[in-house]
DNA sequence: CAAAACCCGTACGTTTCCGTACTGAAAAAA
DNA sequence: TTTTTTCAGTACGGAAACGTACGGGTTTTG
């Protein structure tokens, strides 16, 4: 490791700070990101691609670049629904900020792109050593928890066509596209629904001009009308993100 | 405040630690203890009382000792879902841990009860002291995330007798006794469905022997069954609550 | 003690979504 | 290219839960 970490350092290997698009990694101090730059290593994410598991020991932190993240809450039953998605604001390993090393959840690419990893290790020695990194990584916590509260929200409240809306909006907010590549099933396999229901629900908002759609991808043509769609159970966790990324120390 | 916590100070104000039954006091470190004691408050909580209003700054931090706390998520439409309980196990105040100073969501009393509340402020300046303080505070919050992700799962997959089961088996580890004081509008309305479908349920748990029901109350009978009934949908956070709060320092 | 408010039992037509399954078309593998 | 696999379109009966509402009993209020 700190060979690894030797060679790392080498010129032209520790990223410099231009390249990074992770929303995270540019926001911190320079100092929070000096202590993390020697350890992180750029990586290609595909689609599918497994970053936890539940109740393992989690490895890896991952600064999302492109693409996005989908996490599963999994019972023993086997029953599952996503409850968050990660994109290029945020990362993954959340449990290491509050001092635990394993994974609640399952979390893979739900579409695939990079990112930036390093070490559980090394992440959890610079956020000892740090109380600016500690702080951030925290709103960034705290953000991914009221994405989930909301995810509750609409799955309880909110039908189908709404919460359809809805993920494809926060899938939409972390893409650089409009294209949206992902096939039925999988949409109704992070919503706990039928893929029927999915094919159904896309058809409407094909219908109504809002999207376009091919096998295995679907575009956005109206974000207005998605929006309008998913109504009140979109933005909130969007809004209260922005808050926390921008005010204070 | 500063009147305040001198007059707290005074023999027999501050409370001794075996009065506590607030598992998070119990729990924590003499030294964090002593740093909280001195303004810590015993406060009766009515029903319904409130004690977050999403988007106001968090007043207190409120250790529960015996009744429910019901936090609620809601929108600008007005729908609204409980995303999580917190009982004696827990405390409120859950984004002054992250840094954050405003509520996320509506939290009031469920079921009435008492506990020990402190000031924001001198919550916020203890945990700026104490590292262990920090790190029990960071579990007990993901604990409570933890609670909320499986909300989001029940939600979305679970139907309307396994999620009320899951509640009542969440009341009833709060509680002292096998009386649940609700109505069923309540419970109708933190599960987020129809009052009538509350009660049909509830009398198929009584048809089945597991629970006695009068106006306003029911009693458990038989947790066996209506844990049964909640499958894999209860358990994990209640697991994962006893993982933090056992292992390591 | 009467009036009002609350709580629960019950009902009915309707909406939403499910489970299942068959099909043809498109893409990937052989 | 041919074969196999994957994906999307569609259908049908049925389960689950909804919105609404009425009535009767219990508790609280005036």
């Amino acid at each position: 490791m700190t060979i690894e970490a030797g060679l790392k350092s080498i010129d032209g290997v520790v990223p410099s700070r231009a390249d990074i698009r992770n929303r995270l990694l540019t926001k911190m101090p320079i100092s929070d990101f000096a202590l993390l730059a020697p350890h992180l290593e750029m990586v290609t994410l595909k689609e599918r691609q497994v970053v936890e598991v539940p109740g393992r020991p989690i490895t890896h932190v991952y600064f999302v670049e492109t693409g996005v993240v989908s996490v599963v809450a999994v019972n023993a039953e086997d029953h599952r629904i996503e409850v968050g998605v990660i994109g290029k604001e945020g990362m993954t390993g959340v449990p290491l900020v509050f001092g635990d090393d394993r994974a609640q959840h399952s979390a893979y690419m739900q579409i695939g792109g990079s990112g930036r990893r390093l070490p559980a290790a090394a992440f959890t020695d610079a956020l000892r050593q740090s109380a600016t990194l500690r702080a951030l990584m925290m709103k960034s916590a705290q953000a991914f928890m009221i994405q989930t509260a909301h995810t509750a929200l609409a799955n309880g409240r909110a039908k189908l066509e709404e919460r359809l809306a809805r993920w494809l909006l926060m899938a939409h907010d972390r893409l650089d596209s409009d294209a949206v590549p992902l096939t039925h099933e999988f949409l109704a396999v992070m919503l706990g629904v039928r893929r029927a229901g999915v094919t159904v629900a896309l058809h409407s908002f094909e219908r109504r001009g809002f999207i376009a759609a091919r096998r295995g991808q679907l575009t956005l043509i109206s974000r207005a009308g998605i929006e309008q769609v998913a109504g009140s159970f979109y933005g909130i966790p969007e809004a209260e993100l922005k808050r926390l990324m921008t005010d204070t120390p």
